[in-house]
DNA sequence: CTGGATCCTGCTCGATACTG
DNA sequence: CAGTATCGAGCAGGATCCAG
């Protein structure tokens, strides 16, 4: 299994904030919660091209860890029913990231413009097209 | 000699905005240069402790390439003296950093007091200690 | 449906030696 | 002084199969 290590050499509260978003999926799974609010985790999986299922649930396992997203369990009998959500110490973050996202957004152009724009924040994901 | 490369699968201007400050050393980099303004090489090494040569010059070579920071050669004919300093460009997104910055002076403390604080940003760096 | 267990690849980071 | 060349280790990230 996956297990981040080793991040504990951050001193400063600006790595520290850089080591919440940063990883390949971590911003990308956060834009999807904020996007959608409240959603499973096939659902995630389906937004997210192109991930494995061990790297998500690693990332996601490391999201709760770092109290970043809520984990909801439905248990529907026979059927596994899981979601995730931002958490309320990440929503407080949001206004960063869309400073951030505001900057990116004067600064990059996509190189694939088929890619739809993210629903709230403003900025191209990488979501899955619109079938 | 390392060479970042992949970071092509960039699709939003969030992650954009993320991969220019992620990376171990390139945030650490980036407070030196705003605390200090134009530096010489061996003064950031000797500011980011524990960085080999090897690290810290490619690190420099990406934040060139990215355009984050400007190389400033000084060539006083047998000892090279070379500066660096924050780009225009990098100078736009501080904004966003400080926000960033600001958020995580909230909820995170530093394992280690007896760093001193950076003198700009307010933030805990890892600075060499003051002899 | 929601992941856990395994195995694997290649990048990131580092130590050391060397040079104009 | 300001790097480059080379070698190497460890971890982030990935593929695939399997299980409650």
């Amino acid at each position: 299994m996956y297990q981040k290590k080793k991040q504990e050499d951050i001193r400063c509260p600006l790595e520290y904030a850089i080591s919440l978003i940063s990883g390949k999926w971590n911003s990308r799974v956060l834009c999807v919660l904020h996007t959608y609010g409240t959603v499973r985790y096939s659902k995630i999986r389906d937004e997210l091209v192109s991930v494995s299922d061990a790297v998500l649930s690693a990332t996601l396992k490391e999201m709760l860890n770092k109290n970043l997203i809520v984990k909801h369990v439905l248990s529907t009998e026979l059927t596994p029913h899981v979601e995730y959500s931002l958490s309320d110490y990440c929503k407080t973050l949001l206004p960063a990231l869309q400073e951030l996202c505001k900057w990116g957004g004067v600064h990059f152009t996509s190189h694939d413009e088929s890619i739809p724009l993210c629903k709230r924040c403003g900025c191209n994901t990488n979501m899955k097209k619109e079938p």
